[in-house]
DNA sequence: TTGTACGCGTTATCAT
DNA sequence: ATGATAACGCGTACAA
């Protein structure tokens, strides 16, 4: 019978509670926590008994109440400059995946991106006392913003910028944009364009900075001189992709081929050259930077890095500290990259 | 001088807590709350002195200590299929974009594809006690998972599914499917193919339904007969889209137009079209449904949703009820959508 | 206006 | 193996 559940209980109406399951079950709370957790001094049959009246009254334990006694929350906390983004996308799924598989739950913070309305999210308001760790996912900060992360006194783990003390997780910048540039050399192009990120106002400024040098480098390696004027910037997406490419295209000498520093910026590219009529990789090549999802179906030659498994292994780093089993120093994990052509890059004409 | 905040106190490693505040500026425990939280009947200059003491203790309080008490956790659910897919990625962004400024965080729970290697996250274990309200996007639930979700007594808003009794928001999936066939119908076109959603194992049953209910629907007000073999499923994806479209192009007697039930398929079709050499919009029209942010680029035609927007309702709707302020009858916000008429559709040649 | 004291639901310690 | 009980950190009646 409802409202009848001991000598001296009274009805309750919301979710039950520790000490429901321990009279309905006939033991104290602390014997239904130990058994409840799978901890041993618990005979099978108490245990058992438990169990049941458990699962009998819908029996969760209150997080909050948990937490607030051990100290550890089951979370962890995610920032990010954008969900939208395909990357971010990859990243999050990629590491959510494996938090969840040892019981951890996200809690997920957009900072937005720099400059911009950009959400001050990195506040100890917002980010304390909240998670057991930290995932900052491809997320430009501030010094402050750095210092406040700091005084968290959480393990965090960083993928794509590198906040030195931190365990990282990235690819090489400088090699992969060297890869892609090397790309469009081996096919004999001379009159190289790059449209960049903008390292003055930017969510990525160290990505904007590597791939930039491994550009440098790949031309100096190849004897190429650079023309200042085809070094452009963008803002990483696919509007600013095709007004760089417009503009490059416009000029009384464009281009024979164009890198893009992502793919949604290639893409961009690749729109712009068809308003112009140019036909690529006729007489244009164009190579970008991630194997997006859909380089395939633009037939986009770039260089591929692998985005959910650095997720992934962020987040393996983060489970490793959250255990104890964190080795004494940094870890650094960088990811190979590799280059995979498509249609959208063919040898430069003869002149 | 570090150590000596006190009398009595003891130097404390850990974050600080109330009551190290309440030393700090010699009040209560109970003044501090009030002061820190904006209440009244705290005079102006306790005030001062107690947010001077916090702000130099970097105080914050404990959000599982204090939801302990209060009963709110300022935390939102939000369950999804993927975090991958633009379609999500956009929601969430949405939601979260509203939620944040009312001070709620996000938990965000993967759910995964239905049917494959799908996680049970839908379980008391794991959604229970955790937040104060829940936002379910476009993922389909079986009777035992809503069973679950009702036993939670959370308010709850659904995107894209219809969850009878919760709030809900989304589109017109009949009438947004008529546009789109009618659209192909008005130029013309009489052999047309669809690639729709497959009911029997999908993440979107009512989606798949509804949209292929408006594509019968405006056929059979223009009087064109349905060829049923031009009528096939795929998963929503790129791939799903690709292996379909060449599966129709591949027939004795290809369709003249194409209408995919995403914009995601509809770009799979178009690479079947180039895989296979058919001109778009030449020899075929290709018509999606979303307006993805890729649909641009492919110069594709579809219908556009708006889907942060959907986000952002469905918040607006969850915040009302977390506020007490919510109407007594369930709430049913249905978005328009728009033809956007691109490069991929053209009036059907004559035979 | 401010302080005291109790309770939120759980876990950990210690005694049995 | 189990139970009693004291924290955990905060909010809030109620008293002052």
């Amino acid at each position: 019978m409802p409202g009848r559940t001991g000598t001296r209980s009274i009805a309750r109406s919301g979710p039950s509670r520790i000490q429901d399951v321990a009279s309905a079950a006939g033991v104290s709370t602390a014997t239904v926590s130990r058994a409840l957790r799978g901890l041993d001094r618990v005979s099978p049959d108490t245990r058992a008994r438990v169990m049941a009246a458990a699962a009998d009254l819908h029996y969760v334990a209150s997080p909050h109440a948990s937490s607030l006694k051990s100290g550890k929350t089951g979370i962890v906390g995610v920032v990010v400059p954008f969900f939208t983004r395909w990357f971010f996308a990859q990243l999050i799924e990629g590491a959510e995946a494996c938090l969840r598989e040892q019981g951890y739950n996200l809690l997920v913070f957009n900072i937005g991106n720099r400059g911009h309305e950009r959400t001050r999210v990195i506040d100890r308001g917002l980010l304390g006392k909240r998670f057991d760790g930290l995932l900052v996912l491809s997320a430009d900060l501030d010094p402050p913003e750095v210092d406040l992360l700091r005084q968290l006194h959480l393990p965090i783990v960083t993928v794509g910028l590198d906040l030195a003390s931190y365990d990282h997780v990235g690819i090489d910048d400088v090699e992969t944009a060297d890869l892609a540039m090397s790309h469009l050399l081996a096919l004999g192009h001379t009159r190289i364009a790059y449209v960049g990120g903008n390292p003055a106002e930017d969510v990525h400024v160290a990505t904007a900075v590597d791939r930039m040098a491994g550009v440098r480098r790949a031309l100096r390696r190849a004897q190429v001189s650079t023309d200042r004027r085809l070094m452009v910037h963008a803002d990483w997406t696919l509007r600013g992709g095709l007004a760089a490419g417009l503009r490059l295209l416009d000029r009384p000498d464009p281009p024979t081929a164009i890198l893009a520093a992502s793919d949604e910026m290639a893409i961009g590219v690749l729109c712009a050259a068809r308003q112009r009529g140019v036909d690529v990789p006729g007489s244009l090549s164009v190579m970008g930077i991630d194997d997006h999802e859909m380089s395939f179906t633009h037939d986009l030659s770039t260089v591929r890095q692998p985005v959910a498994q650095q997720g992934c292994s962020a987040a393996a780093l983060l489970l490793d500290a959250l255990a104890g089993r964190a080795p004494h120093h940094r870890r650094d994990v960088i990811l190979p990259t590799v280059v995979v052509q498509r249609g959208s890059t063919a040898p430069a004409s003869a002149p």
